[in-house]
RNA sequence: GGGACUGUAGUUCAAUCGGUUAGAGCACCGCCCUGUCACGGCGGAAGUUGCGGGUUCGAGCCCCGUCAGUCCCGCCA
C-alpha cells in the first residue's frame, strides 16, 4: 500500500490536496496531532484533524493504537518554520485532515515495539517470529535498502559490461564433492531425486559453451551444513562467468565492480588497483588464506634458527617437518602478562582453540636481554638470540610468542592469537561503521589438500579450477605426476580479514578434467556418471573461461556494517535451520510421501 | 557431534549471601489535556521466573535433565 501523492510533499506543495497511507506513530501522538509513518520513504507526517470533520481530534485518536493503518486525504500546508525541529525530520509539512479512514485497525497488542526511531534491541527470536514488524524497524528497512542499493549498483555495473543475466535451476542433480546437498524427491521419477544447487558452478560453465561470453546472476545457493553468524543454509551469491579472459582482466573487472559499489553504496573511492598476495605468502606471513590486513603482527617463521637446539619442543617440531613460528607483539611485554600466556590465560585458550600444545614466550628486555623459561634461555646461543631478535625485529618491550609443531596447526594457532590480539590490543577499529576496506586478492592458491580422514587429495576450491600452465607442464603423460603440487589459476577477494568471494579459470580441456576427477580420489566411471555432461560439453567447443562468485549477503553485511548475515535477510533461519515465522521445516501428510515414493521416517532411533 | 552464554510482566531490564508480598522504564487499559514532535498529568491491570525433576525449613538464584535462541569448534568442493 503506498501513498500515490507521496511526491507532493513538499514545502512548494502548500494548500494542495494530497491522498497518503501510513503507519500510526502513536509514541509521538499529541491529541490534536497523529503522527503518521510513510515507511517507504523513512518520513513521517503530522496529520491536524480538521475541526470541520465535528470530531474532536481525542475522538479521533482513541481509536488509532501505534501501527493502526491510516488512509488520510486532506489538504497539505505549511508549518511556521520557527516550529520545526529539523533535528528530528518530522516532515516540513502536515496535512490538515479531510478524511481519516482506519483501513486496517491493530487487532492485538504489539510483541515489541516497533517506532521506527527505537534502536532498542530486542530478542532476535521474537525479530524473527514476527519478522513482518521487525522489518519496520529503521535498522531492518535501511539495511534491505542497502541490499537493493547493492544489487542496483551490480546490475548497471555489469550491464554496462556487456554481461547478461541468466537463471539457472534450482532442481538439479547431487554431486558427491562439497557441502550435503538439501534433497529433493521426484513424484514423477520415483525413487529418485533432485539437489538444490550448492552454487551455480557447472550450469555457468555450460553457459560459456553456449556462447554466453559475460554471464552473470545474483543466484540463490543451499548448503544443508550448521549455520554461523555469516552462514545460512540458503543464501546469495553474484555469480559470474566469462569467456575469453585472462585472470588478470578478471581481476581488473572485479575490482571495478567492487569499486563501482562502495563508490554508490557507501561513497567511498577505493584505490586500485587491490593488492595482491599469493597463497604461499599469505600462509606464511599470516598463517592464513584470508589475512587481515588492518595492521601488523606478522608472522615470522624461525625454524632454521632453532633447529637441533636443545629446546626439544622447537627443535622436535622442525626435525618431525613441521615448523616454528614467531608473532612479535611490539609493547606486548606490558600489555600481555604472564598468567594470560600460560594454561588457563586468554590467549593461550585461543591457541589451545585452534589446536595447539600452548605457546612459549620471550620478552624482550633493554640492552636485547631476553625474560624466558630455563629450558630456551640455557640452550640458546648468543647467536641464535641474535638470529631471532634481528629477524623477529624485536625492540625492548617486544613479546615474543611462539608456536610449534605440525605448520598447519601453527599457523592456525597463530593465526588465532594474532587476531585475538589485534581486538585486544585495540588495532582494529571497534566502530560497527566500518571505515577502513583493506582489500586484498589472494591468488595462486594450490590446485589440492590432503584430506587425513579421506587419505587422499580434495580439491581446494573445486575440482573445475584449472591448474596453473606453467605447474602443469606440456606434456600429457606428466598430469598426473605434476598436478598434485600444482598451484591453481584460482583467487579470492578479502576483505578485512572475511573472505567476500572468489573465482578461478576453469578446466576446458576434458582430458585434463578426467585428470583431476580423477586426482581427487573419482574412479572414471563414477567421474563420467557424475560429470559427463561436462566433458561432453568441454569437448564440442568450449572457450577458455573463467568466473568469481560473491556473497552477497555478507557483502551488505559489511556494507551495513552489520555482525550477522540474518540482519541483511528479509526472512533468514535460526541456527537449528528453522524458520520461525512459518515453522519450517514441518511434517508432511502421509498421502504426501507415498506419491514421492518416501518411505516414513518417523522412527525412534535406537540409544 | 562438542564447548560456552542467555531465557524473569506484552517488551527492555532489575532483584544483595539461597530468605517476607519478584520491582522499574516503555507498551497496554481508564480518566484529563488542542501545537505537540521520545508531549504531559492522575489512576489501573499485567508474572506457572522457558519446561520437568532434585537439594533445602525456604529456590528466580544451587544441582541434574530438557526445550528455545545466540556465539564458537568440528563441518561448510
Amino acid at each position: 500500500m503506498r501513498s500515490h501523492s507521496c511526491g507532493d510533499l513538499r514545502p512548494e506543495a502548500i494548500e494542495q490536496t494530497v491522498q497518503l497511507c501510513g503507519w500510526v506513530d502513536r509514541r509521538r501522538d499529541h491529541g490534536g496531532v497523529i503522527f503518521i509513518d510513510l515507511r517507504d520513504r523513512s518520513g513521517t507526517v503530522q496529520v491536524t484533524v480538521d475541526p470541520d470533520l465535528g470530531a474532536s481530534a481525542f475522538a479521533v485518536a482513541e481509536h488509532l493504537r501505534n501501527e493502526t493503518v491510516l488512509q488520510v486525504s486532506g489538504k497539505v500546508r505549511a508549518r511556521p518554520a520557527e516550529s520545526v525541529n529539523a533535528r528530528l525530520a518530522t516532515g516540513e509539512v502536515e496535512v490538515l485532515a479531510g478524511t481519516i479512514t482506519v483501513l486496517n485497525p491493530l487487532r492485538a497488542p504489539l510483541p515489541f515495539p516497533v517506532s521506527v526511531h527505537d534502536e532498542e534491541s530486542v530478542r532476535e527470536e521474537l525479530r524473527l517470529k514476527h519478522r513482518y514488524l521487525d522489518l519496520r524497524r529503521e535498522r531492518m528497512a535501511r539495511n534491505l535498502r542497502l541490499r537493493h542499493d547493492t544489487v542496483k549498483a551490480i546490475r548497471g555495473f555489469l550491464e554496462n559490461e556487456g554481461f547478461i543475466e541468466v537463471e539457472t535451476p534450482v532442481l538439479t542433480r547431487s554431486t558427491p564433492e562439497g557441502a550435503r546437498d538439501y534433497l529433493v524427491p521426484s513424484r514423477v521419477c520415483g525413487g529418485e531425486w533432485f539437489a538444490l544447487p550448492q552454487s551455480p558452478q557447472l550450469f555457468k560453465q555450460l553457459l560459456m559453451v553456449g556462447g554466453l561470453e559475460r554471464y552473470y546472476q545474483i543466484a540463490r545457493c543451499f548448503r544443508d551444513e550448521d549455520l554461523r553468524a555469516d552462514r545460512q543454509p540458503e543464501f546469495t551469491q553474484l555469480d559470474m562467468e566469462m569467456s575469453f579472459l585472462e585472470q588478470e582482466q578478471i581481476l581488473d573487472l572485479n575490482e571495478r565492480l567492487i569499486s563501482g559499489i562502495w563508490k554508490a553504496v557507501k561513497g567511498v573511492e577505493l584505490s586500485r588497483p587491490f593488492p595482491r598476495l599469493t597463497w604461499a605468502e599469505a600462509m606464511e606471513r599470516y598463517g592464513t588464506d584470508r589475512p587481515d590486513t588492518r595492521y601488523g603482527l606478522e608472522l615470522v617463521t624461525v625454524s632454521d634458527i632453532v633447529a637441533g637446539m636443545g629446546f626439544k619442543v622447537f627443535s622436535g617440531a622442525v626435525a618431525a617437518g613441521g615448523a616454528v613460528k614467531v608473532l612479535a607483539v611490539p609493547g606486548g611485554n606490558e600489555a600481555i602478562s604472564n598468567v594470560r600466556i600460560k594454561p588457563g590465560g586468554d590467549v593461550f585458550s585461543e591457541a589451545q582453540a585452534a589446536g595447539a600444545g600452548g605457546l612459549a614466550f620471550i620478552r624482550v628486555r633493554e640492552g636485547g636481554e631476553i625474560d624466558t623459561i630455563g629450558a630456551i634461555k640455557d640452550n640458546l646461543s648468543p647467536e641464535q638470540k641474535a638470529h631471532l631478535l634481528e629477524r623477529t625485529g624485536a625492540q625492548p618491550g617486544t613479546l615474543l610468542l611462539f608456536g610449534a609443531g605440525e605448520t598447519a596447526t601453527v599457523n592456525k594457532a597463530l593465526d588465532r592469537v594474532r587476531q585475538f590480539l589485534a581486538r585486544e590490543l585495540g588495532l582494529v577499529p571497534p566502530d560497527r561503521e566500518n571505515n577502513i576496506w583493506n582489500f586484498l586478492w589472494v591468488v595462486d592458491f594450490p590446485m589440492f589438500e590432503f584430506n587425513k580422514d579421506e587419505n587422499r587429495l580434495e580439491a581446494l576450491h573445486h575440482p573445475f579450477c584449472a591448474p596453473n600452465a606453467n605447474d602443469l607442464g606440456h606434456d600429457p603423460a606428466a598430469w598426473a605426476e605434476r598436478l598434485p603440487t600444482a598451484r591453481a589459476q584460482a583467487y579470492d577477494l578479502v576483505l578485512n580479514g572475511l573472505e567476500l568471494g572468489g573465482g578461478s579459470l576453469r578446466i576446458h580441456d576434458s582430458a585434463l578434467q578426467r585428470q583431476v576427477l580423477q586426482t581427487i580420489g573419482l574412479p572414471l566411471a563414477e567421474a563420467e556418471a557424475q560429470f559427463g555432461f561436462l566433458m561432453e560439453a568441454l569437448d564440442l567447443g568450449a572457450p577458455p573461461h573463467g568466473g568469481i562468485a560473491f556473497g552477497l549477503d555478507r557483502m551488505v553485511m559489511l556494507l551495513a556494517g552489520e555482525e550477522s548475515i540474518r540482519d541483511t535477510i528479509a526472512f533468514p533461519k535460526t541456527q537449528q535451520a528453522r524458520c520461525l515465522l512459518t515453522r519450517a521445516p514441518a511434517g508432511v501428510t502421509s498421502k504426501q510421501l507415498q506419491e514421492l515414493h518416501v518411505a516414513s521416517t518417523w522412527v525412534e532411533e535406537e540409544d
